[in-house]
DNA sequence: CTGGTCACCTGGAAGC
DNA sequence: TGCTTCCAGGTGACCA
């Protein structure tokens, strides 16, 4: 589920009750995530009030004014506001306790992270070396193309390295590259500024298409047993091999690239 | 520096 | 039904 917009539709899901509350208390449950939480941050977060909550790439960060809970859905976590007495199901490996509600992480694969900065979070080392904001005005053709040089990287899997575009995961480098009707193998070295300008407005488009269509779920998964993975999006290429192309009817193809899968249109991707 | 591969972990779906 | 195999939205670590 979680790429930059399910990241941000979260963000915008918990930002008005998180923001401003005080932490009560803080419940550890599986400290065995990507990396170990802390086991000092029960001690660091208690009594702390959260001045504010923004997103970095894929990363949330809570700003407690002594420094930052740093929070990462992986590959498989979700966040939501409960109850204080909701009972944790399997999975759910961290709260933080704010008053009467509970901001619970659920993370089956625990791929996700949970973790304090102290200081400046810009230069804890997850975060240092990330890229560009793809829906700021930061990226756009110009600068796409000025970053691609050089680069014989295939376009697909520059899209998807953080260091360079921070956000876009594997559905919408998929997604992005057909709208830009850009084969995903192509060397990115090798695309015209033409071609990099219409890459970096059919980012954009893309990844505000998808928060909007998960902007329209953002209640239920506020709520109780909502999930911010079920989007009503509809994918055009990605997860439709075998199935015809939207714009041209061709056989959208399913590729392998950095073992990752890529999907594309032959007929209208070049 | 770049680019390629592996690893971490669990669960769901498909195949036999 | 039950077992096996494959695949999954991320990304740091390690190697050449």
């Amino acid at each position: 589920m979680p790429e930059l917009p399910e990241v941000e539709v979260t963000l915008r899901g918990i930002a008005a009750r998180v923001t401003g509350s005080v932490i009560s208390g803080v419940a550890v449950r599986e400290p065995r995530l990507r990396w170990r939480v802390p086991a000092s941050l029960p001690k660091r977060l208690a009594g702390r009030a959260v001045r504010g909550v923004r997103r970095r790439g894929k990363y949330l960060l809570l700003d407690c004014g002594a420094g930052h809970l740093i929070l990462h859905l992986g590959m498989s976590g979700s966040l939501r506001l409960l109850p204080i007495d909701s009972p944790p199901q399997k999975h759910d490996h961290f709260d933080l306790l704010l008053g009467d509600t509970l901001l619970r992480l659920r993370d089956p694969r625990r791929f996700g992270a949970v973790l304090w900065a102290r200081g400046s979070v810009e230069a804890h080392p997850l975060l240092r070396h990330l890229g560009l904001e793809p829906l700021s005005r930061a990226l756009d053709g110009g600068r796409l193309h000025a970053l691609t040089r050089g680069r014989r990287a295939a376009i697909k899997q520059f899209l998807m390295d953080g260091r360079c575009i921070v956000g876009v995961g594997n559905i919408y480098a998929n997604e992005s590259l057909f709208r830009a009707a850009i084969d995903p193998r192509t060397p990115a070295r090798r695309l015209s500024l033409e071609r990099c300008s219409r890459l970096a407005a059919s980012i954009k488009q893309t990844l505000r298409a998808a928060i909007r269509a998960g902007g329209s779920t953002l209640r239920d998964f506020v709520g109780s047993d909502g999930n911010p993975g079920d989007f009503q999006q509809r994918y055009r290429v990605y997860d439709r091999a075998g199935r015809p192309c939207p714009r041209c009817g061709a056989t959208i193809r399913r590729i392998l690239q950095g073992q990752r899968s890529t999907f594309f249109c032959p007929g209208c991707q070049r």
